[in-house]
DNA sequence: TCCAAAATGAGAATCATTATCACAAGTAGA
DNA sequence: TCTACTTGTGATAATGATTCTCATTTTGGA
């Protein structure tokens, strides 16, 4: 692993929230100053591809990330309200990933839950 | 609605699998020679509004969309083999909509699930 | 040190999607 | 009929995220 990466792994664990490609070029820069966007994009790219990152949807056209440091079959939670995201286990278990649906045979699936984080949910809408 | 929103609407009813938009405008210039993007594109729009068209990812960049003709909260099965796409009845049921994870206050969630459709999977990965 | 492979940065290129604009059709009121 | 207004339309420019290109630099092994 080379410096820069080690900077976007490290800009990406900073963030409390999903975040875009724009935010964590943003961060990264904060670590490696002359990073370029290229570069953010490639390692986005290889995190995303060991796990390290996973895609939740997308926002204003920019593609959303969440850094996913527990290895196991896990789902997120995003707060609509504030961005925030939470992990959550699975909530379909094996029947998503051996049932077959019809003869459908399902091999793999993708979860989202939207809604309010604690925090947003307990002040209320205009709670900000 | 006008003739290019029924255009397009016909257009989509065709399809038997997910499609892009550029999927779309090649259908919908089938009934209307002469519609143009821009056209599919907010009749795309507000079909996706009213719960007729609905996204389920993306391919190459492109958003993929599906038909729903059904009414009732559902979700998608998509054949990573052929595209083939069949709905689902909601895996989750209740608890997703209404439990709270943690303090998370759930209000509405986004499920798909990925494998073969009875065809590809009888015929094997060669088959299809 | 030397080498091959991979990573990097700058910026151009690509391409899906959206915005703009002039025009046509329809409606309502006088 | 005439006017004012709204909405839908097609062509095309604009936007903006993402990817590609390429010369250069870095990395890891011997």
């Amino acid at each position: 692993m080379t410096d820069r990466r080690r900077s976007v792994a490290a800009a990406a664990d900073g963030f409390m929230r999903a975040f875009t490609v724009d935010d964590l070029i943003a961060a990264a820069r904060a670590h490696s100053p002359g990073i370029g966007v290229a570069t953010v994009y490639r390692a986005v790219a290889s995190m995303e591809d060991a796990g390290a990152l996973e895609r939740v949807g997308s926002r204003d056209g920019s593609a959303l990330y969440v850094r996913c440091s527990v290895e196991e079959h896990h789902h997120h939670l995003v707060c609509t309200a504030c961005g925030a995201v939470a992990h959550t286990p699975c909530p379909l278990g094996a029947p998503a990933s051996d049932a077959a649906h019809e003869g459908f045979v399902v091999t793999s699936h993708q979860v989202t839950l939207y809604g309010l984080c604690a925090a947003c949910a307990t002040t209320g809408p205009e709670g900000g």
